[in-house]
DNA sequence: GTACGTGCAAAATGTTTGCATCATT
DNA sequence: AATGATGCAAACATTTTGCACGTAC
């Protein structure tokens, strides 16, 4: 609670209510949630909340490095609060699950030391922080489920 | 030419000459093309082709397995007719690059034997051939551009 | 007090669908 | 001949934007 206040100077984001309420919304599940399910869960204890300030809630908190969005595979965009260095498994509905730290490392720590740079090298282009997903692709793949 | 009817008859595609010409485009590049880049692209050898047609076209190929969509970042679907395991780099403005083999391989050859088969029973579910995508977010993950 | 966030509604994208027509098997 | 694909336009889902008002600093 404080804590996002600080975390919200530290990043220059004025705190509002709303804000803080997507924020800590985002922060209390690891499930990934789309801009209208955080929207729904924020609802509850925000009723004036509209849908449009959560996404620009969501847009001003990726600027400011507070989350980041998750690619997914055409279904809405999904969010994440936790910004360290971890794996998604990416399912064929569009959820999006933590592979547990123990697999999780099996890649990870297989990466060579300086792999980001000579992947920069390669490709001609700033790479920043590697986020790293596995895509399963099973059963049939069938368009994606939107969930309407 | 001839090998797309046979992959089509194979997969009990029917031919027409609109799904060859967006299936042998996609094939002849390794952009990852937007539904809409492959309407342009196939516009010009085949002017009558409506972009649904595009979109029927691509769902029917990525249920016959003949392509698959790529995970992309709120953006639009792109679609990869290449199914040998290989690894994306998604770029923040959308872009998706193939990681070159030499640096495919330090990730892939690290999976140990038999990891997807724990991530299934890690997570409970089945998780098919696994894609590899690494996620750069620099700079600034402003909110990726949309190519409009 | 000023700059910025919010809420609403409308626009902009990206994708899907209904239906009449046409092509492939 | 029958089944399924195409083209068009309209529907739909998701995200963005313009503007009047309110709130944090």
């Amino acid at each position: 609670m404080a804590d996002i206040r600080k975390s919200f100077q530290k990043a220059g984001l004025r705190h509002t209510r709303q804000r803080e309420a997507v924020f800590a919304a985002l922060c209390a599940t690891n499930a990934h949630p789309t801009a209208e399910e955080l929207f729904e869960m924020v609802r509850e204890c925000e009723p004036g909340l509209s849908l449009a300030t959560v996404y620009n809630s969501l847009d001003a908190l990726t600027d400011a490095r507070l989350c980041q969005r998750l690619p997914s595979n055409g279904g809405p965009i999904r969010y994440d609060a936790d910004l360290r260095q971890h794996v998604h498994l990416v399912l064929p509905d569009g959820r999006v699950l933590d592979v547990p730290d123990h697999l999780a490392s099996q890649v990870l720590d297989s990466l060579p030391e300086g792999f980001a740079d000579r992947l920069e090298a390669c490709c001609g282009i700033p790479v920043g922080s590697l986020g790293i997903q596995l895509v399963a692709s099973e059963p049939i793949q069938t368009k994606p489920a939107r969930d309407h």
